[in-house]
DNA sequence: ATAGGGTTAG
């Protein structure tokens, strides 16, 4: 309903309702009646003010039905201060009027808003209690709902146990909220594994919670886990448990396992829904199968923006930068409007392919045709798309010219450009202005290492390994994960939990010398530790992309394509290994590491050794 | 009038 036409009627309604001071009870049902639709379409301050002011002349405003209504159908954050401030006006308020539903209109209206107002869903429910009104079953998924997006543990436990007193605790609808609510909170997902577990009759929902929640988290392999314990539980997963698992998946770069949660959507005839059909593309681009991802996206019939992003950031991984912003433009044509997170894919394709005019182009354009202000993360795209092509001093310009503050993985970027392009000592005084404001951060240190051994200065390596030592940091491990037979392995450097442990050792010594015959040599200035030259080999060796490579050779018949997932950037010995053995072992080898893919084939690498 | 989901730089 248009908002200025149903107010004509509106009018008429007052008026009828003023010249006929006889029959106000019919009209103002009728006034009532006109006011709670028109109430549906309000969606601004204005238009409530003016709404208000009539609410106020009919003596609407003391009338729960209508405010309740207004407070649920408004999305919009001051209208629901508005609403609730007129539902408990201090002036005339009747305490006694109060109902649970009141409150739980207003609860929910704040549990719904993104913003960190959240935390007054929280202040009405404890003037509810205070109020002496009794929270009902509605209320409780509510106000844990808020604690949720709020993130706060102490908040929850707050809640539960409440819920416990008040004895809600039975009610599925509780229990799964709770679930999910301490899946949210830092420090809660072992509690709502207890939870969990306790439940008597765990539905789709409460699987789909505890699943997401692993999901989220970033443990994508106990989502997984958890997905396969669910199918033997025999509850029927549905879209949503999907959407999650495929979330995992995609983090875990599982494209076997991706294959299979595909074919089972089909089997067991889950619906997709627009959410499942957009997870299921970006699984496919983001475990290597960008071609699969741009046919399941032209098969599906409805696109929005996360589509397109999805296939969009597909393409900047892959390195095929301009056929990612070919599709921008197809979506700019099709009448979709990209959106700032749109803008980062597409600068990053263009960042990752060495398109700089592009990416100027569209930097400027972000601002100029679609009015979007560009955050720190499209500044981040710009400076590693200049430092990458070797434009450091413009990287440097444009880092000084920012509107906002830089952040440190801005800094970063530059420094990575530096060592690349031979900017030694600039990095070197980036590195350690960098390491003074942000001192515990390891990969600082890691930094600063690689540029000294540059440099060749080795006694000052020797000096940040020991400060490290001293301040208790240790590098991130580096893990990488392959799927062989339907079965999940991941190996760390030095990995010797494996039971074929042995004969990967040796097969990762047998590379090291077809590598070496072949004219490999090892980029030793990598090894950070400070031991001879021959053991910095040796700790290159087991790094754990070679171990999961050596694994693959074993296992898989001759000419099979390799794929493996890195957790970090691959190092620079491992990625000039990778290409030897891509050659020596005829195998085509995909690398996912922390930013994009590697396609080894034939010696040669699809980044153009530039990554 | 009730619960669960997707995209983002280095």
């Amino acid at each position: 309903m248009q908002f200025s036409s149903s107010k004509s009627k509106f009018l008429r309604t007052i008026n009828t309702s003023l010249h006929h001071p006889h029959s106000t009870a019919v009209n103002k049902r009728a006034a009532e009646q006109t006011c709670l639709a028109l109430l549906q379409s309000c969606d601004s301050i204005p238009k409530l003010t003016q709404l208000h002011t009539h609410i106020l002349k009919l003596g609407l405003h003391n009338n729960p039905l209508v405010l309740t209504k207004f407070t649920s159908t408004s999305s919009d954050l001051n209208s629901i201060h508005y609403a609730s401030s007129l539902l408990f006006a201090s002036d005339d308020a009747n305490t006694s009027l109060y109902d649970a539903f009141l409150f739980n209109t207003v609860i929910r209206a704040y549990a719904q808003t993104s913003s960190q107002s959240k935390h007054s869903a929280f202040c009405y429910y404890k003037f509810m209690l205070q109020s002496g009104v009794l929270p009902n079953k509605f209320t409780y998924p509510f106000v844990l709902k808020a604690c949720a997006g709020l993130g706060s543990l102490n908040l929850g436990k707050q809640v539960h146990g409440s819920v416990l007193k008040i004895g809600f605790d039975t009610d599925l609808h509780v229990q799964n909220t709770m679930v999910h609510m301490y899946c949210c909170c830092g420090g809660g997902l072992e509690f709502a594994r207890t939870l969990f577990d306790e439940m008597p009759k765990p539905d789709s929902v409460s699987w789909s919670a505890m699943i997401g929640g692993y999901a989220r988290l970033g443990m994508s392999i106990n989502a997984v886990g958890l997905f396969r314990e669910m199918q033997i539980s025999g509850v029927r997963p549905d879209e949503i448990t999907m959407v999650s698992v495929l979330s995992a998946c995609t983090d875990l770069g599982a494209l076997e396992l991706g294959k299979w949660l595909e074919s089972y959507i089909d089997k067991a005839k889950v619906h997709k829904s627009l959410e499942l059909c957009n997870a299921l593309i970006n699984m496919f681009a983001k475990c290597g199968d960008v071609d699969k991802a741009l046919n399941l996206f032209r098969d599906t019939s409805e696109r929005t923006i996360v589509s397109w992003t999805s296939v969009i950031v597909g393409m900047a991984m892959h390195g095929r930068g301009s056929e990612a912003v070919t599709l921008f433009e197809e979506m700019r044509e099709t009448g979709t409007a990209p959106d700032d997170v749109a803008f980062i894919g597409l600068l990053s394709a263009c960042s990752h392919s060495g398109l700089v005019e592009e990416g100027w182009y569209y930097f400027n354009s972000m601002t100029k045709d679609f009015g979007i202000i560009p955050k720190i993360e499209h500044y981040g795209c710009m400076v590693d798309l200049l430092s990458r092509a070797g434009l450091i001093k413009e990287a440097l310009e444009f880092v000084q010219k920012m509107p906002i503050e830089p952040n440190p993985i801005i800094w970063r970027a530059l420094i990575i450009a530096c060592r690349v392009h031979g900017e030694l000592k600039l990095g070197e005084s980036i590195t350690k202005q960098l390491i003074r404001n942000e001192p515990m951060h390891e990969s600082n240190y890691v930094l600063l290492s690689n540029i000294y051994a540059k440099m060749f200065h080795w006694e000052k390596k020797t000096v940040i390994r020991e400060v490290m030592e001293k301040k208790g940091m240790r590098k991130i491990p580096g893990s990488t994960m392959i799927e062989l037979d339907n079965e999940i392995y991941e190996f760390v450097a030095g990995d010797k939990t494996h039971n074929q442990y042995k004969e990967i050792y040796q097969m990762v010594d047998e590379m090291g010398r077809e590598m070496k015959r072949a004219g490999y040599l090892p980029t030793t200035s990598e090894v950070l530790l400070d031991i001879d030259e021959e053991d910095k080999e040796d700790a290159l060796n087991r790094h754990s992309e070679k171990l999961a490579i050596a694994f693959a050779l074993l296992k898989t018949p001759p000419g099979t394509p390799i794929r493996i997932v890195k957790n970090l950037r691959v190092c620079a010995d491992c990625h000039s290994a990778t290409k030897f053995i891509s050659k020596i072992y005829n195998r085509e080898i995909v690398v996912r590491d922390r930013n994009r893919f590697h396609h080894f084939s034939n010696g040669i690498c699809s980044c153009k050794d530039f990554w």
